[in-house]
DNA sequence: ACCTGAACACCGTTCAAGT
DNA sequence: ACCTGAACACCGTTCAAGT
């Protein structure tokens, strides 16, 4: 009667769910495959018949994510595409925090991410770029048409956050920090004069993430409109 | 007569520049306690004497690396002081290839960074930035005000590569993603056929580093021009 | 042929025994 | 009081013994 009980066949997707849904919940530094294999109820080896290797492991979790961004619908307005896409990145990079490390450090382009660049390559292209001036857009877009936000010290990356704004009241400089500091503590106040009610309540990460946005897509634009090459180039 | 041969005492510096040169030579994945005692002709457990454990060694370590950035040199345009910080910052990262994932992963400010941040938002301000506009720019340059490259996929980053240029001939885009990409096979050209004599040679990492950098600023500038202010923030 | 436990070669760090 | 070797609690992965 025991075998009424047993799990699911193991396979190579259940693994990845289940390796994703622990790095979500766990953070990614208790991601191992002997917690991987319990959490399976497995023997830690038998994860080995279905992935190499734990780099292989972390590859297939990055396509998982990858694939849960919103496919591209193709819009007579290149900006509003391009834009749209990268909001729903963002949108999944924030179920996954753990994600944008995990693709800086494998470093390796796997098929869903590359899928997903040339799409971009693709919307760029449809909207009348040169594949000149679309090459060098795409590296000053670098990891931010991914979604990533690119914050030195991001909170969100830390164990599971969820909300878009960051809810500690006063952490945003402690006043030693601040003393020392005075340029940072003044841009901190900014922050949070406007808002009315709280002080210090921090960063609306959203505005902050749009307003980098459009200051990129606004720049793109204006190269495009002006005809950019890069002919006679510098050096 | 063996102790003439003994090493200088071990002191904190001393540890974090041996660290330092591990990494930079060996790669961060061999950077562990156990190997850099080795290097320093010491048991493991004395570094523990002068750091309390690996992640505040981490912390040192890239306090080295933002010391070795050129200090700010105050000047009457705003956008020539800070093009000519963050162009240092990246020559220092070339040299620490390690030092961006580091960062990413500690996710601390340390009090170097947080100096270089503060003197950074100080030179907006001398440029006339409000507090307002300064904060999100802060933001919206991000790592990139550190000279970090944020391309996605990065051959800097791995193994200690010196030159500012990709080497390898061909290596750009292999023939069977080529095919399964068309839109990067289409850029990936785009970079090579302006380049005389070789081809496919891959990108120049400083010329889509400034392009980058050069797209940010003049969006800053012509915000700062017009006296943008985020009051009236959507939502 | 397949599965799996033990073992190997590492980690960072604790701790107690030695001086 | 200080130093340090052994030990602990982990890793990812190999391998041989079991079925």
């Amino acid at each position: 009667m025991a075998e009424m009980l047993r799990r699911a066949p193991l396979s190579r997707d259940r693994i990845l769910r289940a390796a994703v849904a622990l790095a979500d919940e766990a953070g990614i530094e208790s991601l191992s495959m002997r917690n991987l294999a319990q959490d399976l109820d497995v023997v830690p080896m038998a994860i080995y018949k279905h992935v190499a290797n734990k780099d292989e492991l972390l590859d297939g979790m990055i396509d998982v994510v990858v694939s849960e961004i919103d496919p591209l619908v193709p819009d007579a307005d290149w900006k509003h595409t391009v834009r749209r896409r990268i909001l729903s990145a963002r949108q999944v990079l924030l179920r996954h925090p753990w994600a944008p490390l995990a693709i800086e450090s494998r470093n390796m382009a796997t098929p869903a991410i590359l899928a997903y660049l040339d799409s971009m390559v693709g919307a760029f292209r449809a909207g009348g770029f040169s594949a000149d001036l679309a090459h060098h857009v795409m590296h000053a877009m670098g990891s931010r048409i991914l979604g990533f936000s690119q914050e030195l010290f991001d909170a969100s990356r830390r164990a599971g956050r969820s909300g878009t704004t960051n809810p500690e009241p006063p952490a945003a400089l402690p006043p030693e920090v601040a003393a020392r500091f005075p340029h940072l503590a003044e841009i901190a106040m900014a922050a949070s004069h406007d808002n009315e009610s709280v002080v210090g309540q921090g960063c609306d990460d959203q505005f902050e993430f749009e307003f980098a946005l459009n200051l990129l897509l606004d720049g793109i634009e204006r190269l495009h409109q002006q005809g950019w090459t890069s002919s006679r180039r510098p050096r």
